[in-house]
DNA sequence: GATGAATGAGCCTTCATTCAT
DNA sequence: AATGAATGAAGGCTCATTCAT
């Protein structure tokens, strides 16, 4: 193995599928068309991914890493809960808003049918500290009683994406939907 | 006259579009598939709808009709505001737990790129009287003052969807979700 | 035999083909758009031509016809040989000039593969007079020795095919075209 | 480089392509069929013409190009315009009797939607040393005063075709016709 | 490892023709 | 006879994947 794979072609790859994905769909973008924009030839594309659907999932797992390192870099481990869950809120918003092409092809392929289950829990995994914070936040009997855990982590990602949905297509009342989102949530849930 | 279109193929052609769709996918699922499955000829499918595009589209508003119908008959028009939303939310959620291929299929829908402006106009405006149910309840002051009005109606929604999946994969605690799912709503919502 | 077949209908459905014919070609035509430019319902065309190739076959011998028509008409059949040949001259490029579309559609059927022999010979059939005339002339000793008569009378159709071409391309050259042509015709064919 | 395009495939798909195109027409004979007679798959055909209309009007283009070669090879620069003009008559001729398919896909061609201008203007680029020579015997005023010099050309071009149609079709003769055609057509068109 | 030509299965759509009304 | 819905074979083209170079 004279040459070592390359990072950079790696990412180049991805890169050009999460951008054509978004523009074009999951499985109207070729993978031709993928290896041209990221300056690879049509067969390299199949050393870095062995088919189209490991390339799918490889970028699935990518941007759900992305994601948590967006919500987590900086989190106040130390603050109550409250604190903690507003530092995930905010960065979730702000990474929404600034990767419209990762979300939307997050989105395609949350309906798709060809995300294996290990992507799935390889794409949540990196969220258990997340996962933690709630429960531990359920301990401490802030919200609401008889309120199931699922229906409050799910209700988040749903609040925070109708929060972005509204962001992007008026950025200039950003502040506002982040803020009355959060509150909106924060009081749905809370005594 | 000859033979006139039957709605019955029609119909027919929608049904197997939708168990096609929601199975693989939107692109994955074969028009001669769809055909066979209809039964009906490759060709007819084409007398039905001119492409294959035109049907997608024509599923979507069907769908979303019957979404609509299901939300608003034995609407209460008389009764207050949380009685109302609350008749929406019921029946949204035992739409979406009755209905999961349309459900999917809708999901892939709105992600697609297929749908025209259309039929995205004429997907919402079955429901005009949900929008007005909300804007009665603004002038009312009934929700916290400051939420946007667009933040409240997408969060409805996003909830309920939320709601919706967690029946569908734990359908014994249905009630339980949905009684909370609600509450989370209303709570977040008013003052 | 309730209602009759009506010569109208056929007509109708003769000229729409010339028109489709010659804008699109004989395939690229549809027998479905052929009917709707001829007013008639798609099935129609079939009771009045059981094939296509039917069809097209039933146009050759039809537009030869007409051409025939009009080349023979006022024929001045005691007049001298070049009298009788420039008179077939100038109604041959007449036509040619004033029927485009017709002239369109022979050139392609010429070179299909659909013309059935009995066609082609139904559409020499009608210029039996002009063959006979040409066979006076050779018998008059008109033309240069050894020319043979099949020459001739290929020659002088390349020639007016010629001629039209160029006048349909420069109309305001017509008449030098019709005249040059006939005179380079009889020059290079008499002695 | 990987395996680059080969030359002799490209051929095969013509040579292919003429046989087909000649036997059963531009529109009836399948690019399948054409690849497989080719000796390729049918999606090879596509890596080395984009579109069947591509292939054709490559194909003409290449035709054209055969032709000019069959007509201008040897030609007699210095010798007198009748010479040259026989040569090319002569030329003309052989090459007509000897390719019998090049020529009907050749007129197909002619007549078909297909060609684009380009490909009109790249076919006729080969014959401007022809168009030269007529242009050039203008000046020595050799033909007959005001006979158009687009006459002359296509008048050409229509007898040499009349007279290959002839041969073709009576091979025994094929002497006497192509002495007799350009008799006929020097004498119709000089003094 | 990198390249891109080669492959062939598969899909959407068209269209001549049939046939129920 | 007239209609137009129904049919299904056929065709051009795409594209994920392989493999010779």
């Amino acid at each position: 193995m004279a040459r070592p794979k390359s990072a950079d072609k790696q990412n180049a790859i991805l890169d050009a599928a999460t951008r054509l994905f978004a523009e074009r769909g999951l499985t109207a973008a070729p993978t031709s068309e993928i290896s041209k924009q990221a300056g690879v030839a049509e067969g390299t594309l199949f050393t870095y991914f062995k088919t189209k659907d490991d390339l799918i999932n490889a970028l699935y797992r990518e941007i759900k890493l992305e994601l948590a390192d967006a919500m987590m870099s900086d989190f106040p481990r130390k603050k109550n809960v409250r604190t903690r869950l507003r530092h995930v809120w905010d960065r979730y918003v702000s990474w929404g808003s600034a990767n419209p092409k990762q979300r939307k092809v997050l989105a395609q392929l949350q309906v798709s049918e060809v995300l294996t289950k290990e992507s799935r829990d390889a794409g949540s995994a990196p969220f258990v500290e997340f996962q933690a914070m709630i429960r531990d936040a359920i301990e401490q009997r802030i919200f609401q009683n008889d309120l199931p855990v699922e229906l409050i982590s799910k209700s988040l990602t749903a609040l925070v994406e109708a929060t972005i949905d509204l962001t992007v297509s008026n950025p200039s009342k950003a502040k506002n939907y982040r803020d009355s989102g959060f509150q909106m949530f924060w009081s749905g849930v809370t005594k």
